[in-house]
DNA sequence: TATTGTTATACTCTATAACTATA
DNA sequence: TATAGTTATAGAGTATAACAATA
């Protein structure tokens, strides 16, 4: 008896486009990696003082966009607090909470990463406006938006 | 003075486009380890499966497909091994290399593995023949290729 | 009782450096 | 000498479970 759900075969052209996708993938996180090495970030870092760069919240608000457990940003936000990029604040509302938030050393790292990664992401200059905006709609689409 | 190289302003709609490749990764991650951890394997164990269920191949070739140090390849070829999903064979023209590949159960746990990922990728069904044609050409153009 | 953050523990991945056996 | 793979080591990220303080 045949599985009533056999995945459906993927074409070639899909699969071509998987493979592209995993590409952008590939390159995205060099890229990303990159640009946190050269501020002695690791990329969990990088992310956790990007995100505090937009607005301070509490450590378990972080777990939940890192998609991890809190158990884990306690030592990540530990070592951004060594080095004088963040610290944890009372919530006023709630002595139960901490909050996350960028000192002025970090809020300056946090631009200058930035900066980084919009040049290493300027691919995309390559392409014309109408380009973009096709490439836009079709990201889109592909997640469901 | 102005610095003579200021990284170009990205306008809203290059935002826009980074903003949708990052969920693009974040979301390809997602699917990737979720459907590697059903087969009890971690990311990077389950993308050395898959590559080795292409072909056999050193251990330093391994690590320069992963972008990481030959001596993490060790570790994580251990494992798979002691799960027997892989295994180390000499080499007949160079007694110092290990090739490293599948056995019988590792084809097959690879083999389930890409079916996972291929229904996990299926956002891509959501799209025409035409769509995923103009997908992939702009995605190449991105890439530079 | 439930929630927040932390600690303790164990595992995996990572880079670096030193080692071995071959070439 | 140079290369392939390994070992040893240390640091970082991860999940799980148990804990103290607060709600």
């Amino acid at each position: 008896m045949a599985p009533r759900t056999d995945p459906p075969r993927p074409d070639p052209l899909t699969l071509e486009v998987v493979e592209l996708i995993g590409e952008v993938v590939s390159r995205y996180h060099e890229e990303y990696d990159e640009a946190a090495a050269k501020h002695s970030l690791t990329g969990a870092q990088a992310r956790v003082l990007g995100l505090l760069s937009i607005e301070a919240m509490p450590m378990r608000r972080i777990a939940r966009k890192l998609k991890c457990e809190p158990s884990n940003v306690t030592g990540i936000v530990d070592r951004l607090e060594a080095r004088g990029l963040v610290e944890r604040q009372p919530d006023p509302a709630d002595r139960r909470v901490k909050l996350a938030a960028v000192t002025e050393d970090g809020r300056r790292t946090a631009a200058r990463l930035r900066a980084s990664l919009d040049f290493a992401r300027e691919p995309l200059g390559e392409l014309s406006d109408d380009e973009r905006t096709a490439l836009r709609d079709l990201l889109k689409r592909m997640l469901g938006y």
